[in-house]
DNA sequence: TTTTGTATTTTTATCCATTATAATGCAAAC
DNA sequence: GTTTGCATTATAATGGATAAAAATACAAAA
């Protein structure tokens, strides 16, 4: 793998790497000016950046000087960056936190060797970081995360043990069965208010996937679309626990993306359902929102099911 | 405050003092002799404490020690343990985890703080450490917690920010719009198992409870009852997402508790109503049971709605 | 006066050594 | 053979030093 394009501007070596929150901010930085379409020689003012996300001027320098690297923005002496040209693709995939990526590989890892038997289902964490060759840090954080998820619990005494079978239809058919209580209700809540613009770019998205011929490239982008409709919604409840609740459930069903794969016609037959939720939503109908959301839920978990019974 | 009693035989100090899990377990063992309702000269098997409770035998032995030292049962050499007379009164508050204690003290003092403004809306863990004098992983273990209730949110950067007032109506409300949502759903899960034993048990408490003339230092017996009636629900519907949600809220609720207190009107009713469900679940009739839990909510919620607007 | 560049302080993360505790092995007593 | 007592080993918690990063202060440039 040819990862030399990591480093634009050999010519120019970063003295210190950036923090994962300077990567991030670069990012966050770049979709911002974009979005507000500045063109060249655009003033980077630092302080306003520091407002618009709620950092202090050092974390920004790092990212400014970041860019600078990458050669979307220039230094100038005393009067700080300015844009060089206007930002037109944003990279798709934001930086990911190495830490997250690393977490999500353990989880994954853990997951898949104690479904094959190769982890008995009580294991201390230090053999876990003898097995996988990881910290001793990354470990607890994996396993804090795994409990939270109900799939691992630790034992009095040393120890953790696993619940029964991590990726069990029973794992799936409880997280069917707490979206459909939550779900539906989430559309319910009295503070619910629909973030129209939300919908709106939503719907196009949705439109946008329709069109497209399918290509199994496509799921992973399915998917992030699928969680972020159900998560937007959940957000517009105004109910923080309902949030976080679906919040939690997307983590689960993205620690497990390796099993949770659809058919096309699913898939298609999914992005209608949301498209009605959505006008239901935008036209106040509430209640049939709701009515939707549970039908939709049950669709899912049904071709869940079927698809379960025929393991690749 | 004399707590000399803590120690109780002088005589027999302990060299090295006993670990919260072996206290627990000390509790647990005694819980277990009652029940089995063990006479005098019992012998306490080691091996089959340390099965039965899933530890090795170094905690079960740490315990026996402890009840030794606290004349509950006698150890004779070569020969183990054995109990010196039958277990009446099972110490009715168990020993609680010191470390559980300080957490909740700070989480308490935190949120008191933060909601007569003399906290601000962020603020550095450090800045923590020094205002209540505490290490900094106490203040990092309620962080955490509170996080995981929504009351605080680590900022981008350094420093946490507190959610729009912590005890607001608001909090209450969207609690009570979650548990709406979950706790009729978890009656009606295909795999909701009564569990009869404890249902009866359930029963017999509350009926003993409405029978007592009701004191203001019930109050906290109540809560008890009340937490784990919701609880023990939730964890006979077989799904696990369902239980840790409603575990959640109890969490919630118990940390907030020196504003969720009730009249004595309220806590008849709401004794009324858990039988009334109890009843329901028994004869099998679920779709019954969930309605009238919706209906227990909405009434405590109401409630609760009317006592805050009179705050003491 | 606003903004940048730089230095300084404060906060947070990480690592490593130490200690406390739990798990295990084995011989002796029953 | 089963159970205890004790010693040993393994695991997990704790604390303190160090490094990394963010927040802040202030002078200089625009």
């Amino acid at each position: 793998m040819h990862t030399a394009k990591t480093q634009r501007a050999t010519a120019k070596p970063r003295k210190s790497a950036p923090s994962p929150l300077q990567a991030e901010l670069a990012g966050r930085i770049l979709k911002a000016l974009n979005e507000q379409g500045a063109g060249t020689g655009h003033h980077l003012v630092e302080q306003d950046l520091c407002r618009q996300f709620g950092v202090s001027r050092t974390p920004i320098r790092g990212a400014l000087k970041l860019l600078a690297d990458q050669g979307c923005v220039e230094s100038r002496a005393n009067r700080g960056f300015v844009l060089l040209k206007p930002v037109t693709n944003v990279p798709d995939v934001d930086p990911v936190d190495p830490q997250d990526e690393e977490d999500k590989q353990l989880f994954v890892a853990i997951a898949r060797a104690r479904n094959s038997g190769k982890l008995p289902v009580e294991v201390a964490q230090q053999e876990l970081v003898r097995l996988f060759d990881v910290k001793l840090t990354t470990v607890l954080r994996v396993l804090r995360q795994m409990a939270d998820l109900g799939l691992v619990e630790r034992k009095p005494g040393n120890g953790w043990s696993f619940m029964a079978s991590i990726d069990s239809s029973r794992t799936r058919s409880e997280s069917y069965g707490f979206r459909r209580a939550i779900e539906p209700a989430a559309l319910l809540q009295p503070d619910f208010q629909l973030d129209r613009e939300w919908a709106k770019r939503s719907r196009e998205l949705h439109l946008a996937f329709r069109r497209k011929p399918w290509r199994d490239v496509l799921a992973v982008k399915f998917y992030e679309m699928n969680s972020e409709f159900h998560e937007q919604l959940a957000r517009c409840s105004g109910n923080r626990y309902i949030l976080s609740a679906v919040q939690r459930q997307n983590q689960l069903r993205s620690f497990m993306n390796y099993q949770w794969v659809y058919g096309v016609e699913r898939v298609l037959a999914s992005i209608d359902e949301h498209l009605a939720i959505l006008t239901a939503l935008e036209a106040g109908r509430h209640r049939d929102a709701s009515v939707l959301m549970e039908g939709h839920l049950l669709a899912s978990r049904r071709t869940n099911e079927l698809l379960a019974q025929v393991p690749e």
